[in-house]
DNA sequence: AAATTGATCAACCGCTTATAT
DNA sequence: GATATAAGCGGTTGATCAATT
């Protein structure tokens, strides 16, 4: 009765992605794009599940991605807009260019969680620590689908309920009756008042049209056609070390240097194509 | 120098949502 | 409208490296 699995786990390689597997799904996904991702691995000649090879694209290999650490701007607004988005890690993402959900929610959790404490702001509610009472933060309808709210100090103040209704075309959430859930608002000062917050407002428009110009664009912006050439194979490159493809993909002028910068050269880990 | 602890981040899991039939 | 399937999302885990003891 339940839904299959997304693949068959048996025979379905995991862990960590080795530069040859990154190649052929680049490979595959610039030739052929990505029409249905339970199919990719097949036709890539993977072994892996689709959604691994979603993720791994999309975190990953994407050649529009930026890499490194944020800067002091990008991290301010995610906190401006976790303020009122709660853990949407991919709105949130969509409004900095070059940046993953995955990136961002480990960023916040890693980095700037602990520096709003440290400010005393409490990172949950983006209220001073101090002024955290009981009736502080949503202290409501823990709607939470989720399990264990114990456990995670995240409760993304609801507003969870506020997008999960925004309709399927992003726009203009029902605000009637999901904005109920008045949160007491920590940042939304005033509950419901989400349709005439311009940010709010803006998140919650139709992303751009992919090239268009996006609100932020901290990366420089990224000729895929010229990854293309670059991904197109041995024949044209000598994908034989692991540091060499992504090397030669700097060296092609993709993406920007903050490939390099911020992960291929500090961070010096050995997990699978990350050098 | 070795052991322990902490930090980081890629990848996975399970759930929800969207779409097709 | 009901059901099945695919895609997307957010939370969590595990491997690795760095810092500390």
């Amino acid at each position: 009765m339940g839904r299959q699995p997304c693949c068959d786990k048996l025979g379905v390689k995991r862990g960590p992605w080795t530069a040859e597997e990154d190649r052929k799904l680049i490979n595959f996904i610039l030739t052929n794009g990505h029409c249905c991702w339970r199919a990719v691995p097949k036709l890539a000649g993977l072994l892996r599940c689709g959604k691994s090879c979603r993720l791994r694209w999309t975190n990953y290999l994407r050649p529009d991605l930026k890499r490194g650490l944020l800067t002091d701007a990008e991290e301010q607004v995610v906190i401006d807009l976790h303020a009122k988005l709660g853990n949407r890690w991919s709105k949130i993402a969509a409004k900095l260019p070059g940046r993953t959900d995955n990136e961002i929610k480990n960023h916040w959790n890693t980095h700037i969680k602990k520096k709003l404490i440290k400010m005393g702001i409490d990172p949950v509610t983006h209220e001073p620590l101090d002024r955290k009472t009981t009736s502080s933060g949503p202290a409501t309808t823990s709607q939470s689908t989720k399990s264990d709210e114990a456990t995670k100090e995240q409760s993304p103040q609801n507003d969870d309920a506020v997008i999960r209704d925004v309709p399927a075309d992003g726009c203009s959430p029902t605000e009637s009756s999901t904005n109920t859930v008045s949160t007491g608002g920590s940042s939304s000062s005033g509950g419901g008042g989400h349709d005439q917050d311009p940010l709010v407002k803006w998140l919650l428009e139709e992303e751009p049209a992919t090239g268009d110009e996006a609100w932020l664009n901290f990366t420089g912006s990224v000729d895929v056609d010229e990854f293309s050439s670059i991904a197109a194979g041995p024949e044209l490159l000598p994908w034989d070390g692991a540091t060499d493809w992504l090397l030669d993909y700097q060296d092609f002028g993709l993406g920007d240097s903050s490939l390099v910068d911020g992960y291929m050269v500090n961070n010096n880990s050995s997990n699978g194509a990350k050098f």
